[in-house]
This record gives structure tokens, sequence and C-alpha cells, in this order.
RNA sequence: GCCCAGAUAGCUCAGUCGGUAGAGCAGAGGACUGAAAAUCCUCGUGUCGCUGGUUCGAUUCCGGCUCUGGGCA
């Protein structure tokens, strides 16, 4: 059985020249490598300077998956992206292939790694039909409904978005998320490496803020002009995109070029440490790294290389 | 040079009719089962510009000084 590989790690850490490092290092011992994008945001076909996707001369070193395979307005989630992952580790596996997942979507990861309850799909129609019940009744008549139909719920009534979720489970499916749930749903995998690169913080944020300055002034303002052009008055899964809002305040000239690059910074930084957050507590069994590439793929390599004898 | 307004948390500012002070942002920590670059929770001691005076007690009132805006020359 081949293993399933994961390079996590939080925005700006290093991911994607670290896995295309290990995949050619990897290639040297005859080990095929290919990626596959675990990255909520680099699923989308739009915005890639301002979503840092991986550029065509990186793409051609070795081959990369499922990136860019959505349009603007396509809704996503775990589920869906866990079902085309899963059938992708499947296929690469059966030509002999290791698949690096590579992304930091802590979510995603984890339902491959630890996996995930499966619960019926809820239709976007239903979705929007609670939406509007939510908006219509108010939030805490919403609440105390939603306690009636799952009174072992205990979701703070501000977090509109799980208890939407909460809602719509269970009027839909007639059981509550906890018993779904509870019907398990384990990972298919049972030989995942995990590797989290996580820099100290001073370097990350060096890190992060030459990027947001490389991005507004390598073309993501354009970027961002260009992709409004074609969709006027976008409102979609993409603007949750960091920069996205402010590049449209700056083009309004609601604020200067140097407040968008404070904000961009700002925003990602906050973004970098819930993404730490996630792999130190919610991930286990990984093996996190601060050095530089070649340190930290031959150390990857002595772990949990027991396949060069495998293979 | 004169007049006016400021000077309080890393930043923007509120406040104390005299009993040593609190919001937003930033920051820190945390949660997370199909929106996850999302969403949500918790955390506030700082010579209240400096220096004299009045007072039992001054960040608060009075004087002087320094600095920053704005106005008049």
């Amino acid at each position: 059985m081949l293993p399933v590989f994961v390079v996590a790690g939080p925005t700006a850490s290093g991911k994607t020249g670290f896995s295309i490092e290990l995949a050619e290092k990897f290639r040297e011992k005859e080990i095929c490598c290919e990626i596959i994008n675990a990255d909520s945001i680099q699923l989308y076909n739009e915005l890639k300077i301002l979503t840092a996707f991986p550029n065509s001369k990186e793409m051609s070193r070795v081959p990369h998956h499922l990136f860019g395979i959505l349009e603007p307005f396509e809704m996503y989630s775990v589920g869906k992206w866990k079902q085309v992952a899963e059938a992708k580790i499947d296929e690469l596996h059966k030509q002999g292939k290791i698949p690096i997942l590579c992304g930091g979507t802590g979510f995603y990861l984890n339902s491959i790694i630890q996996g995930i309850a499966k619960i019926p799909d809820v239709p976007e129609s239903y979705r929007k039909k609670v939406w509007e019940r939510f908006q219509k009744i108010g939030r805490e008549n919403f609440m105390e409904e939603l306690l009636k139909l799952d009174s072992g719920n205990k979701l703070n009534p501000n977090n509109t978005q799980r208890i939407l979720r909460a809602y719509e489970v269970v009027s839909f499916t007639g059981k509550p998320l906890s018993y779904w749930w509870s019907q398990g749903g384990k990972s298919k995998y049972n030989d995942v490496k995990t590797l989290v690169l996580l820099p100290p913080k001073e370097k990350l944020w060096e890190n992060i803020l030459k990027r947001s300055i490389h991005m507004v002034d390598n073309g993501a303002i354009e970027e961002v002009q260009e992709f409004l052009s074609r969709y006027p008055n976008y409102k979609g899964p993409l603007d949750r995109v960091i920069g996205f809002i402010e590049i449209q305040d700056f083009l309004e000239r609601k604020i200067s070029k140097e407040q968008l690059i404070e904000h961009m910074f700002i925003q990602t930084r906050q973004y970098a440490k819930r993404q730490s957050t996630w792999f130190r507590n919610q991930m286990s069994d990984v093996m996190f790294a601060e050095a530089g590439f070649s340190d930290i793929i031959n150390k990857f390599m002595i772990f949990y290389l027991s396949i060069d004898k495998k293979l």
C-alpha cells in the first residue's frame, strides 16, 4: 500500500516550493510523486496572483492536480473536495505514484487524514430557504427553533454559519448533526505522512509582508479590475480571498495603496495564526518543521522512509 | 512672536464635576464534522507629556516648560 504525503503549513510558509522539491528528491530515487491541491481557494480558476497560485514554471516541474477546477460562482465544500481528492489519490496509487496533498486548508486535510462523517447533501435551494428564514425571523427565534429540533446543540448563537448548517441538516434530514457525526466516517488511508511547515513568527511575518507588497506591485490590482470587468458587482465565494474587497476599496479610492498593503498584511497574519492553531491542535501524528528545505526533506525521508525498502 | 486646541494602552480616541482609567483597531490564546483565506469565543496596569503649586489626595484644578496641529502676524 502506497502512502499519502501531506504538506501543510500556514500561508506563506513555502508549501508550494517545498512540495515540488520533495517530489523531485523522490524522483531521484525512482519514486514518482504528484501534487494534489488542498487549498480551498486555489481550487478556483481566477485571481491567480492574489491567491498565490503556483506559476506555470512550478507546475511544469511536477504534475499538479485540482488546481483551478472551479468557476467563480461555484460553491464548494469539504465533502466535495474530499470526494475528488480521494478519486485522484486512488488513481495515482493505481499508477504506482505517491500523492502529495499540499495546501493550507486544515479542515480539508483532516477529512482525508482522519475522515469525516457522511451526511446527506442538502440542496442549494433548501439552504437558501433556511437562510431566508433566518433573515425573516431573526437570530433569536431561529436559535429557538433550532434548539427545538436539536436540543443537544451547544452552538454559540452568534456563529451564523454553524447555526445555519445545524438547522439545515436537522430540518432536511430529520436527524441532528450529532447523530450523523456519531455514525463515524473513518479515513480510508492508513499510511498518511503529514508534515507541517511552521516557520518562526518573525520569518513568517516577513514573508507575508513581502508577498503582500509583491502582489499589489505585480498585477493583483489589475487582476481584480479585469475580473470585475467580466463579472460586474461580483458576489460569490471569491469574496473571501484576502485583498479582494480591499483592492476594490482602493480602486474606489476609499483607501490608499499603503493602507491596502497594510490591510492585506494584517489579514494574512491573522489567517496564518488561525491555520497554525488548527495544525497544532486539530491534527495528529504530524511532523513539524522549521528549518530550511533540504534539511527538512532529508529528515522527512529518514523519519518516514521505510518506503525506500518497501519499494 | 501672539492666540486657540491637543498631549491618556503599540495606533485612533473616550473619560475622570479631584479618590490613579476604558472603547475600537492591532496583539495574544482558543474553538472548529460539507461557506474553512470562512465563522465564532476569551484576554485591557498604562510614569494619563514634563515640572512646580493648591489639596489629606492631582491624570483631572492653577502656573511654567516641551512637543504637535490650526489660526493671526
